[in-house]
DNA sequence: TTAGGTGCAAACAATTTGCCGTGTT
DNA sequence: AACACGGCAAATTGTTTGCACCTAA
């Protein structure tokens, strides 16, 4: 594999984002620095990035995909009202992936963990505007 | 609102299957009883039962979601090879939940475990036929 | 030199929506 | 009668791909 600028910057602006960015996001950031690029390129390279390892996708049930520089497990939280995504602080993420090999015999290669709900932010916001 | 016949078919078709259908596969079973239901009805009703807690809807990486009958909190485990969504036995999902509202106070309405690697029946397939 | 990568635009897949007719209440 | 809902098809959204040119190795 050929290293580019391209690429380099794609993942740079994925390293750089804490907000869990969208492929859209992304590539918008990207073209503040190179307005060339082509929106293709952007999703060739998350998802080449993300077969890697190097950084992660998100999938999220509303449709499309987040994209995040942590690679490492560990769990997400949506807020269902502002649609932010944060990381959700939890210990033993790993454990769990262990406990279902032992039950199971599945081998578990990534693990997901999506929680969707009200952030601290937004309570007491339903009903108002969003 | 108003009781359906296509909305009961359409539930009732999620609670008979063990599979996590995609909404396509929910259309084929629906049209095995009532040929002349539209796709689009089909997403509606999906959207909606979830939207009523009644369902559930599992979101994948590779595009797309499946659906469940099955509501209370529990884990998936996709296999990368045949694509097969199973439950994974989990103890205790309920209480990752209550782990993340006291350390962030942010309020968890619904958890959604995926793991994805290779199962028990695929292990030893890679690089043959899938 | 040359295979792999990019830009661009067209193609795709999954899902949503507008419109209008119909069946329930 | 009023209106929620379904059928149909067109529109959207998010993502992938074919092709011709370009560029790092």
């Amino acid at each position: 594999m050929r290293n580019t600028v391209q690429r380099d910057l794609i993942y740079k602006v994925v390293c750089d984002s804490s907000d869990h960015p969208a492929a859209e996001t992304v590539y918008s950031r990207v073209r503040a620095v190179m307005p060339n690029i082509s929106l293709g390129t952007v999703y060739r390279n998350l998802k080449l990035l993300v077969s890697l390892g190097k950084i992660r996708e998100i999938p999220l049930a509303s449709g499309g995909s987040r994209f995040d520089k942590t690679v490492m497990a560990h769990a997400h939280f949506r807020c269902r009202l502002c649609g932010e995504v944060t990381d959700a602080e939890l210990g033993s993420v790993d454990a769990l992936a262990d406990a279902l090999r032992r039950a199971s015999g599945n081998e578990p290669e990534s693990t997901e963990i999506m929680f969707t709900g009200v952030c601290r932010k937004c309570v007491g916001k339903e009903n108002k505007a969003v």
